[in-house]
DNA sequence: TTTCAAATTTAGGTTTGGCTAAAAATAAAT
DNA sequence: ATTTATTTTTAGCCAAACCTAAATTTGAAA
């Protein structure tokens, strides 16, 4: 299901205002966070409460489900990175970002996000200290693992190198790997532990056991 | 007059069809192009007409105004711009861009297409080859000067340097001068032909003329 | 417990951008 | 020149997301 831009707003300000599905909202306090009427609140809370994205019972008040918080933290994690980038890359002051970054939360592609992610680095904090969950919702930082300790079909990220030598980032560079790269293991020689890696879904290529142990990925 | 995001489609997609105004464009070509049915288009001609980005004239065709080309290249440089940005910085592949810049050139933010096209080194080509319009709607690159020639209280934005050792950026960068900043130049020494400059509205910085005379500035 | 003020919801209206079906204008063919 | 086919426009509807004004519900105070 796919929600619209004002309702993942809705969502994000419910979210906020509940912290974290904690406390209880009001109807008003939702129209006074997203400048609205309260009415027109109502409105949308009851078309949430169809989407099942919170659970509404009208006068009484509103819960966030679980799939709501999955969809309101991935709007903000993508506001977050968003501001990372503007602040990072592009020379933005850390409260110039806001509203810019209002915008480009709404833009739908996993991919960009995924990308975009590891061009920053896999920041764990935007520019005003707040943390970005991660792609499943959470703060929890999953294991990192040496590409050489991987199975055959297990699929991953490149995350980090352990060798960060500028030689060995030609290197990655030259094969079609980098930082963000989503990979997976076609098949690993039992003799000498070389591995043959598919990335991206496109290009195959083959190292050594010595500098897939240099090359740390995230598993999915 | 700020136009929707449908208003900013169906501009692109007459300037497209129209070879740049030059060529005329029927309904049904535009309703094909878009995606909708002819009886949407014309009804969205009429509103174009009213705000005056085409001219119009019912059964007989319409023609984009200046005013017109100059939103349609807007989005178009932004459009552009964004995949340049995909392509070089994420890693996408020059086929995956279009869908994810489609959405990303309806972000309202002219800071924002400014520093990205200081991030990318200002192209002038996008990655199918297709040549990115400037701020102002044309192709025509305007002549750049160095920092020491400019004169008290004109402005304009940093694009490059003449001296671009590690040494010099990473001073550059101290002092909080980048490539894309926009400056001012508040003073200047006779005596000495220092310069004391303001960057992004905020900072003041001074500078010797050999500093400045290897910063090249767009005028503006 | 009844009353009343605040909060909330409903009813009905607007704009934007679509749609279908029907009408009107233009262009092509006999 | 008249009929026919094509293109374009109008008329009338729909959904999303807002609005105002009028009900309704709740809960706090008398």
């Amino acid at each position: 299901m796919d929600l619209t831009v004002a309702e993942e707003n809705y969502l994000k300000a419910i979210y906020h205002l509940s912290d974290g599905g904690k406390k209880s909202v009001s109807t008003n306090d939702i129209a006074a966070e997203i400048n609205t009427k309260p009415a027109s609140v109502s409105d949308m809370l009851r078309k949430l409460g169809e989407k099942e994205v919170i659970e509404y019972r009208k006068y009484y008040g509103l819960q966030i489900t679980e799939t709501g918080k999955r969809y309101a933290l991935q709007t903000i994690r993508k506001h977050r990175l968003w501001e990372v980038f503007l602040v990072e890359k592009l020379n933005f002051a850390w409260d110039e970002v806001h509203e810019v970054a209002e915008q480009l939360e709404h833009i739908q592609s996993p991919l960009l996000i995924q990308r975009l992610d590891a061009y920053l680095n896999f920041p764990k904090f935007d520019p005003h200290g707040d943390p970005i969950p991660d792609e499943f919702g959470d703060v929890r930082s999953r294991p990192r693992v040496q590409l050489n300790e991987m199975d055959v079909d297990q699929t991953g990220q490149i995350v980090a190198v352990k060798d960060s030598s500028a030689a060995f980032l030609r290197y990655l560079d030259k094969v079609g790997a980098y930082i963000g790269a989503r990979i997976k293991v076609l098949d690993k020689v039992e003799f000498d532990g070389s591995l043959e890696i598919l990335v991206d879904q496109k290009k195959t290529l083959f190292m050594s056991k010595d500098v897939a142990s240099n090359i740390l990925v995230l598993q999915s």
